[in-house]
This record gives structure tokens, sequence and C-alpha cells, in this order.
DNA sequence: TCAAAAGTGTTGCCGGTACACCCATGG
DNA sequence: CCATGGGTGTACCGGCAACACTTTTGA
């Protein structure tokens, strides 16, 4: 029955020379300061939790173009002492965008950048909310069409596959991951561009409409 | 950075009469005096939230054998204006349960009882966590082993399979549901003992060990 | 000995992997 | 015309649904 604060922290993760990354920033104020931590903050007096997470990663990393990612609520920590400050709640969220301009530091933080898994000593029980949120975007790979949320508005295949493959470190078959997806109704759809490199052009896609796909979409490759 | 005040409220789930029943108690006081909701109260200033969780589901249904069945965090809800004594958050928990003798009420409540779904109305935003808890529920019975928290510590492969049929709707084929959960690595293990009845006596399974199964476990089926 | 429920063997189908092959462009 | 990456056709293989069949009890 007692007063307790509110924060929301974000696992924000991209892909980054074939690599999942994670946005962190360096801690401006006491406690922990100096040290890394997932960007977050406190809940507003009026503020819905969602609204919340936009605005903590709009403010403390520049970053606003979460309609383009993916954005869901991970997990509620709450241990007694998991904060010196006292009695502190917190809303983890979990954001999937594609790669971004290097963030800008906001208000709280005197640097933020991106850092390939694992990264370092976290501050509070970040490690913890950040294990959570690999292995909840690892699973959701499995059984959505999520990866696309990795990719810029428009993507080829190639590039899409390569988002599942920095995920699971894996290869996978470039042929049948093309048959896979631009078969499955919902996941990808073709723009009628094209996009001229070396060899053939490949044809550009958006992502489809369908985000949980009933079959498991995807399997990370035994080898 | 305002002060907030932390519930956890409770989807507990069971199998009644081959059909999913949510346990549900009725406001003894205001605010939705007289109105069914679920069950959940304030979470105290040096407690755990998964502790808060057990206490409430021991204090106000009477239900204490949480080992027996499953217990995880659904989501937490924080929309401004869901409670109108204040800014109240609430962390909703999913609770899984072998069926129980009638629950008894607890200080706050002036009756606990099961209802199948979908139930009558729910006071603050009940509807929408209960519906949140059985879409969790539906989606974790394919791809994990735990159909078996329904089921007593000993139950036969039948009783298994009426859980999944209840939850789902559907009837599978016995044969190959023995079959699949039997052979299936740390879902179930065998005790040894049989039960008789009518018909040859069925041999008895304890859980097994693993919950979350790479392979999707089991499907709805079809029609 | 019959009904009823438990449990096993077998077949055919469907979907996925592996891989041969064709397409379209730049140099 | 060759290297490079995009995209299609096809054969094999493993898992699952369907279902015939055997086992073990009570009445």
């Amino acid at each position: 029955m007692a007063a307790f604060r509110l924060t929301v922290d974000l696992v924000v993760l991209t892909i980054r020379a074939g690599a999942l990354n994670v946005l962190l920033v360096q801690r401006g104020i006491p406690p922990y300061q100096g040290e890394w931590a997932l960007p977050g903050g406190f809940v507003l007096d009026d503020e819905d939790l969602d609204a919340a997470a936009v605005r903590e990663l709009r403010e403390e990393t520049g970053v606003t173009a979460v309609g383009a990612g993916h954005l869901e609520q991970l997990r509620t920590y709450g241990a007694p002492g998991r904060d010196p400050r006292g009695r502190v709640v917190s809303v983890a969220y979990l954001a999937l965008l594609p790669d971004l301009p290097a963030p800008t530091a906001g208000s709280d933080a005197s640097g933020a950048a991106w850092h390939p898994l694992p990264g370092p000593c976290l501050a509070f029980d970040h490690r913890e909310i950040l294990r959570d949120g690999v292995e909840r975007a690892r699973a959701k790979l499995e059984y959505t069409s999520l990866g696309a949320a990795f990719c810029p508005a428009e993507f080829t295949i190639a590039e899409l596959r390569a988002v599942y493959e920095a995920v699971w470190h894996t290869t996978l078959d470039p042929r049948n991951f093309h048959r896979k997806v631009t078969t499955t109704d919902g996941f990808v759809a073709p723009t009628g561009e094209r996009r001229t490199g070396v060899g053939r052009p490949a044809e550009l896609f958006r992502r489809g409409e369908a985000e949980v796909l009933h079959p498991p979409i995807m399997r990370p490759a035994r080898t």
C-alpha cells in the first residue's frame, strides 16, 4: 500500500555489422554514475506506460521513428532493493529498430552508444533485463514476422535474411529463405521496385500486415 | 516521478467440467463494490512482486498449492484513469491450477467462485487482463508442456488430453496424443503405477522437467 | 465373452531441406 | 562473356494425421 516510484527501461536492439547490438547510455548522475545502463527514466504523473517508453526512447537517445520498428512491453522488475534510491519498480520494454545513425545522448546520460552483445557490465539489474529481452527477441523471430522490424522501410530479401542470420548466428539457405518469406501470407509485401547493384537486381519489399503467424515461421538451423 | 500505488491481479485458470474456468471474487469494498473482479491487491512495502502474487492468491482464495500448478507474470497495466482511486498500476499474473475444492472468500471479497469463460462483466480493466491471460495460456500450451499444470500431481494421459481439448475446444486423436506426449523428452515422467477403472488400467504420470520445448509440441486440430 | 478404454504399428501426405538450375545485371 | 548475386524447380526425407489392430481390465 506504500508509495512506489515507477520507471520504464528499454532494451533497444538493432543489427549492426552482422551482429545483434543493444543501445546503452552512460549514466550522468548517481547512482551508478559513469556506468552503462539501459535507457529509461521515471514515468510521469498522468502518462501511459507505453507513452513513457516512447518518450524516454526519444529523450535519451534521439530515436523517434518507433513506427518503423517494433515496441512491446517485456516484463516488470520490482525486487525490493534493486534500486539504491528506494522502492523503484521498472516496467521494461523491448524495441527492435533498423540500424540508425549514431544516437545522441540525452539529459541524464553523458553518452549513448550501440554495443555488440553481450556488452559491458550494467547498472542496477539491467543485465538480467537485457538477457530477458534478447531471449524474447530470439524467440519471437521464430514464430512471427518481426525480423522485418530490424530492416528499413524498404528492403531486399537478402537483407531480411541477414537479420535472421545475425540474431541466431547461423547461415540460412538463400533460396529456401526467399521462398518461405515470399510465399507466407502477410510476411512481406512487394513494392514493385528493384534495387540495382552487383548481380541481378533484387526486388524490394515492405513489411506485411501479419505479425504473429500461427505456424512457426522459421527456425534456427541446426548447424 | 510522482508516487504510484502498485497492485497485483491474478488470472487464475483451471479446467472444470471440460471447460476453461477463471477464478473471480466479488468485491466487498468500493470501488466497484459487489461486482466481479480478478483476485488481487496492493503490493506490500518490502515485498517482491512474485511474492505478492502468491500471497494474494492465498489470502483471497485460499489457494496455497501454487507449486502444483504454474504461476508467471503476464503483463503490467498502467493506463491513467484505470482505477478511480487514483494512479494505480497493476502487475498481472497468470496462474494455471488443477481443479481444486471450492475457493474460500478472503478479507476484501464477499465471495470467490469459478466461472466458465467468458464470465460476467468485470471491474476496472479486468476484462482486458482476462482476455490477455487466456490468450497467453492458449498460446503457451502450443509450444510448452504447461498443459500438465492443469492436472493433479499424478494423472493419466487421457486426463492430460482432456485439458488440451478443453482449452482449444477440439478433439484430439487419443492414440497420436499418447504417442506424442510419452515420446517427447521431458514432457511427462511415468510413475510406474496404474489407475484402474472401466477398461484397461491407465498408466500414471507426473509432470516432466522440461517446460519450454523447442518444437511446437502440439497444435489445435483444424476441425 | 463382450464392451470399453489403453496403447502400438503402419501408411500416406505435407512441408522443409538440399541442391541443380535459370535469370539479370555490371564490368 | 564471365562473375556475382537473385530467384525457381525438384527430389528426398522426417514428422504427423489417420486408422487398423492388439492389450487389459470390469461386468
